[in-house]
Formats: structure tokens, C-alpha cells, sequence
RNA sequence: GUGGCCUUGGUAUAACGGUUAUUACGUGAGAUUGUGGAUCUCGCAACACGGGUUCAACUCCCGUAGGCCACCCCA
């Protein structure tokens, strides 16, 4: 009998005969099924890398097309920038001892021993362009925009990935307080126009000699409690005193709460340059939100910075968990004298597109609103050989002609291909069988009455418009 | 980088140290071979990988990989 071959005796032997052994050793009813009974291995993911599937599109390509509209309206040129650059670039912009330096870069040699990184970001990419192609020489302020991948090599979480992301619009070679509410502006109008509300956090963090000063006061304040702190607050204390500032810690909360603010030691400069920015805030109607304890981790920034964080419904909890910033940015007046380059103002953010995306979808979901999906005009049925072959010719006119048609060539019953139909929920499906190549005619279904009529072939392309328009403005 | 939890068809799940691993969604075929949304029938499809304990492991133990969560940090 077949099971005796898997008696246990007899299984030991060929598990110590085979040091490898095989699954199909098993009997199954389909032995053939599985990946590792076809001897081919599959494979996952490397840590921290997604795909991102059709089903996602819609989203996605919402995002996107939102912030090239954006980029438009503000006029924004879109630039592209490498994804591989000297690992030694993102050093120095974005500054040796933050930890998306130290610990996150994707660096390694390439085969001639220059040592390269997968971009962390992309504002120093976007630097570096704009010396290297000397734009101080155009018209000021260069404005662009950018959407791509980025790189760290971090732990995953929910809302962090090691390859993600992000849109970024940056705005060099201009120091007016307009250019950053303008910035933060663009950012407001991405989520509300998107349909995600959010909120701004912001604040400024002075130029290097104030923030000096700052960091000062707020170590000799830190210093004076230093027994009260928690383990990460000691070390932060030496290593990152401004980090300080964000600690979660319930013990260091109160301690937190009377440490000194940078505002404080901003100079009349910076000051009144934040006073400006939040003046113009409130002329566009953009809500924010001031945030003393908010510091950024890349060192470039200067003056402004700002996060952007989703609203959910009330007791909604993010699904981003801790991570739930959406993006952030700000300013970095020194960052292109510092990468080389004839001194520029500059101020820029980003947004992580995947937090954004899922933000949406669960605030969507919270509320109950679908998001629209992509919509197919009509389907073609088809019945037999003939009929297919004069398909796929009326299917491609149609297409010419601006009709979306859906099909299944690979369903001959009418029946599923009616039923496949009507998963798509398209309004009008076409019949095209044996009969009708014949005649030169084509049936037209109203998908929601049932109501179907003869046509000619050579009609049906300016009839189905007709009846596709008057769909367009009863659905408004 | 540190710590905790976790891994069963494509998705969501059930169960058990021992015959053929449950159910739902999905997907495919069909219920008078030219008509969808309902119902029914029959298929498809999984114990992450490796090692150990055991007569016997999907189940217990260890390792690896991956996921989730918190910290660190950030999008």
C-alpha cells in the first residue's frame, strides 16, 4: 500500500540517507504544486524592500499626479538625479554624526574602489546639480521638484522601509520668509488636495552661532537635573544635546517642559524672519501649529523647519505608529557654500510617499469614503474564432478613439465574460459573436438595465461616445 | 544598533505530538455549448527555511530569514 512507504522506519533511513531532503518525500496528492517540490527555490524580500502592487495604483498615481500639479501651479521644474552618487556628498551635507550618515547609508565600493551610496535623500543630490550645472546664473530663486526612491539602511517598521519614497520640492538661491511659507503652503495643499487633512509643526532653529549659544544653555539646564534624566537622555546629552528635546520619556517630560526655548536666543534677524513666515502662514489660511521642542536630524538645516503630520478621526490611532510624521523640511542657507558652491540661500521639504499613501487610505477608510477607482468605459465580449479576430481590431479603433475597453480573451462563455463585466462595473458592455461579424453589427448592453440594441459596427464608436458622454455629465 | 511579539493556500483564519490540515474570501470549470449581479456542484491553492528532541513534529526546542512593535532615528 501506498502509506507504508511512510511508515516511520522507513522515513528515518531516507532522512539520514538524504541529508537534503526533499518535500515531496510526502506523499501528497499534488506533489508538483509547491515551489520546493518543483526543486526551484523561492524567494523573499530582502529586509525592508516592497512592492508596490496594482491594487495600490490608484493612490499612488493620485499622489503623483497631485504634486506635478503642484509643481505646475508654483512652477517647479521636475529634475531627476541619480540614484548611486559619491557616498562622501551625503557626508558632508548631510553631516557626519546624524544617523542617516553613521548608520543608515547603503554605501559600498564599486568595482574600481570609489566608494558610493544609494541616496538617503535627495536635497543634497538637488545641491549639488544646482552647482554643478551653475544655476546661480538663471534667474532666481531655482525651484524644483523631485519624486523617487531613496535609501536607508534601517530597521523596518511600520511607515519605514529601507527603499522608499519620497516627493521634494526645493526652492534655492532666495532667503525671503516667502519662499518658506510658500514651501509650507505646497506641502498644505498636497494633503488637503489629496484629501488627507494634516497638520503643520513648526519652528526655528536659528543660524549656527544662536543655535550654539542654545545648545549651551540647554546642556548647563540639562546638566543641573541630570539625575532625573533617562539612560538615553545622559547620552543624548553629550552626543545630541537638541535630541533632548524629543524624548518620549515620562521622567523627563517636566524636565522637558522648562527647558529653555530656542526661540530665546534667536537674534533680531532670525527672528523676525520666523515672525515673517508664520505671518505669511496665516495670510494663505495655512493652519500650523509651533513646536519649541522641534529639531530636525539632518545638520544642514537653518532657521525654519517644519514636520507634516496626519489628522486622523477622533480615536483613531495612526497606523504609522510612532513613525507618523508624513515629511518634514526647512531651511539651509549654508548648505551650498558648504557643498562647494557660490553661496545660496535655499529652503526645501519632503514627503514620505508611502506614509502618505497609507495615511490616506486608513483616514479614508475611518470616514468611509472610497477612493475613485480607475475607470473602464466598456467591455468587449466576444463568441468564437471570428468574432475575436474582428475584436481585437474594434477593441484597438476604439482605443484610438479615446473609448477604454476592457476584455477577456481568455473566457469563451459569454457568460463570464458578462460576469467579468460586471466586476469592473463598466456601464455599457459590446457583444460581438459569429452572428453579428456576419451582419456587420455589434450589440451594445446597457450593463445597469439590461437593455441591449443592434448596431452598425461602423457606428458603434461615435454611438457609445454619445452614450458614454451623457454618463460623464449625469455622474456630475 | 538594542529589546519584545510573530510566521498555516493569493488574502483572512481553524485545529491537533499520530490516517486525506478547517473555513471564508479569491480564483477556475460547470448547472439546456449566445447574456452578468443570486444559488448550487466540482476543482485550484498553505504548515517560511534549516537543524534538534521523538517511534512519530505543522504542533516542542534551537538557529536563519522575513514581518510587526517599541527604543534609537527618520519619510
Amino acid at each position: 500500500m501506498y502509506y507504508e512507504l511512510i511508515m516511520p522506519k522507513q522515513k528515518k533511513i531516507e532522512k539520514k540517507k538524504f541529508v537534503k531532503k526533499p518535500k515531496s518525500e510526502k506523499p501528497k496528492a499534488h506533489a508538483e504544486s509547491g515551489a520546493a517540490e518543483r526543486g526551484k527555490k523561492s524567494y523573499a524580500l530582502l529586509r525592508g524592500m516592497h512592492d508596490i502592487l496594482p491594487k495600490e495604483e490608484k493612490y499612488w498615481k493620485a499622489a503623483y499626479h497631485t504634486a506635478e500639479n503642484l509643481a505646475e501651479h508654483f512652477q517647479f521644474g521636475r529634475i531627476e538625479s541619480p540614484l548611486l552618487e559619491e557616498a562622501s556628498m551625503f557626508v558632508r551635507s548631510i553631516g557626519k554624526g546624524t544617523d542617516v550618515v553613521d548608520k543608515e547609508m547603503y554605501i559600498f565600493e564599486d568595482r574600481d574602489g570609489n566608494k558610493v551610496a544609494l541616496r538617503p535623500e535627495e536635497t543634497a543630490s538637488v545641491v549639488r546639480a544646482y552647482i554643478m550645472h551653475g544655476m546661480w546664473n538663471m534667474v532666481q530663486p531655482v525651484k524644483m521638484w523631485y519624486w523617487g526612491s531613496m535609501f536607508r539602511y534601517d530597521r523596518p517598521q511600520a511607515g519605514r522601509f529601507r527603499q522608499f519614497n519620497q516627493v521634494g520640492f526645493e526652492i534655492l538661491g532666495d532667503a525671503d520668509p516667502v519662499q518658506d511659507a510658500e514651501l509650507i503652503l505646497i506641502a498644505h495643499n498636497f494633503y488637503k488636495d489629496l484629501g488627507l487633512p494634516v497638520e503643520i509643526h513648526i519652528n526655528s532653529i536659528g543660524v549656527p552661532e544662536e543655535r550654539q549659544k542654545y545648545k549651551t544653555a540647554l546642556v548647563e539646564y540639562y546638566r543641573s537635573k541630570r539625575s532625573y534624566l533617562c539612560d538615553d537622555c545622559k547620552q543624548r546629552l553629550n552626543k545630541n544635546p537638541l535630541r533632548l528635546l524629543d524624548c518620549k520619556q515620562e521622567r523627563c517630560l517636566p524636565i522637558k517642559e522648562e527647558a529653555p526655548q530656542i526661540i530665546a536666543w534667536l537674534e533680531e534677524e532670525s527672528k523676525n524672519h520666523f515672525m515673517k513666515v508664520l505671518e505669511y502662514l496665516d495670510e494663505l489660511s495655512v493652519p500650523y501649529v509651533l513646536k519649541s521642542t522641534l529639531v530636525r536630524g539632518l545638520d544642514y538645516y537653518t532657521r525654519t523647519v517644519f514636520e507634516v503630520y496626519p489628522v486622523m478621526p477622533e480615536g483613531d490611532e495612526s497606523a504609522l505608529g510612532a513613525q507618523s510624521a508624513l515629511g518634514g523640511g526647512g531651511r539651509y542657507d549654508l548648505l551650498v557654500e558648504e557643498m562647494g558652491g557660490k553661496s545660496a540661500p535655499a529652503v526645501g521639504f519632503s514627503l514620505g510617499v508611502e506614509r502618505s499613501v497609507s495615511a490616506l487610505k486608513q483616514y479614508l477608510d475611518a470616514q468611509q469614503i472610497k477612493f475613485p477607482t480607475q475607470q473602464v468605459d466598456v467591455f468587449l465580449a466576444q463568441l468564437g474564432d471570428q468574432a475575436r479576430r474582428r475584436a481585437l481590431k474594434t477593441i484597438n479603433e476604439l482605443r484610438t478613439s479615446g473609448v477604454k475597453v476592457a476584455y477577456n480573451f481568455s473566457k469563451n462563455s459569454l457568460k463570464s465574460q458578462l460576469e467579468t463585466a460586471n466586476n469592473l462595473q463598466v456601464p455599457y458592455a459590446l457583444i460581438l459573436g459569429q452572428k453579428e461579424v456576419q451582419d456587420g453589427t455589434i450589440i451594445i448592453r446597457d450593463m445597469e438595465s439590461g437593455v441591449q440594441e443592434i448596431v452598425d459596427q461602423k457606428k458603434v464608436e461615435h454611438l457609445l461616445k454619445k452614450k458614454l458622454s451623457r454618463f460623464d455629465v449625469n455622474a456630475k
